[in-house]
DNA sequence: ATTTACAGGACCAAATCAGTCCGATATGAT
DNA sequence: ATCATATCGGACTGATTTGGTCCTGTAAAT
């Protein structure tokens, strides 16, 4: 399904949460679990692929924790799905070249990476701030979207 | 993750195949098997989700088979997802309103359900006439969905 | 040295997915 | 009428993925 799993789901719940506090503030995995009431070790398991992500810093030992790598501002979408479940691909061929034995005579496969582009660009412009702004009125994710479409900005990656 | 199951993506496979035939025309499932190297109780299967989505028509009997339920171009990429999987949502919470515990306190959530709606949209614009078409060079998809806003007048690439 | 907290896996149960198979029903031809 | 052909609608199974937990090691601060 054109679905986020579960896990990618509580992790930018996660991310935003961090994003709404205050910048460069370091936060625990367990402070985190209690505040968003999700489960620890899931919490602690997340925070860990998020850091290794590159888009959490940690901090070990006593007083450590963790805290964004950047602004919110500067955390897309497709960055934090990608640190969480791995490479964006709508289709297995996008992802795994090679690994699907009707590659070579399939019609539809190219018209596919086109669409996963579109969608990944759809998705790129939107930001950690767009997600956790407390103030929502001013609805930044949709708009910017779909008046950045008419710039076929990063083609071809 | 954003990936369409592989069920999904055989399905589209086979849609665009019967595109690519005579209007009308009608193929049983053996046949579309064999011509996309699909084994064939998948592509019965397939097919069956399909006419059960009102994406195709089935005949029964013999001389019986699939055709198409409208043109190419008047079938959209997320319908025929929706038939084969069932209602496109990137969070849970767009499906099933109501059975995630957080929903209430959950900050992210309205913004998804903004950020489904780009993709769904942005998927909408894509028809089963620009996947299947045999001449690939003039790539609708991307074309008509980046340059919905302004005139597409040029599609320079 | 002790406590705190992350790092990195191993591990398991549950759910989903891919794929198969079967009996029932409808249609066309003989 | 009968038979062959196809879809219809399930049930069913094995493999994979996911969600979630737990444990051992290591780094930092007091």
């Amino acid at each position: 399904m054109i679905k986020l799993s579960r896990t990618t789901d509580y992790g930018i719940v996660l991310m935003a949460h961090l994003a709404e506090r205050e910048a460069g503030s370091v936060h625990n995995a367990r402070e985190v679990a209690e505040r968003t009431l999700l489960p620890a070790p899931m919490v602690s398991k997340l925070l860990k692929s998020l850091a290794r992500g590159g888009l959490l810093v940690s901090n070990r030992g006593s007083k450590g924790g963790y805290s964004l790598a950047r602004t919110p501002c500067e955390i897309t979408v497709p960055e934090m799905i990608a640190a969480l479940e791995g490479p964006i691909g709508l289709t297995e061929c996008t992802i795994h070249p090679g690994a699907c034995r009707q590659e070579a005579s399939c019609h539809v496969r190219e018209p596919w990476q086109r669409i996963n582009q579109v969608v990944r660009d759809a998705l790129s412009r939107i930001t950690l701030a767009d997600l956790s702004s407390p103030d929502f009125g001013a609805i930044l994710p949709l708009t910017s979207v779909s008046a950045n479409a008419a710039n076929p900005a990063n083609v071809g990656e």
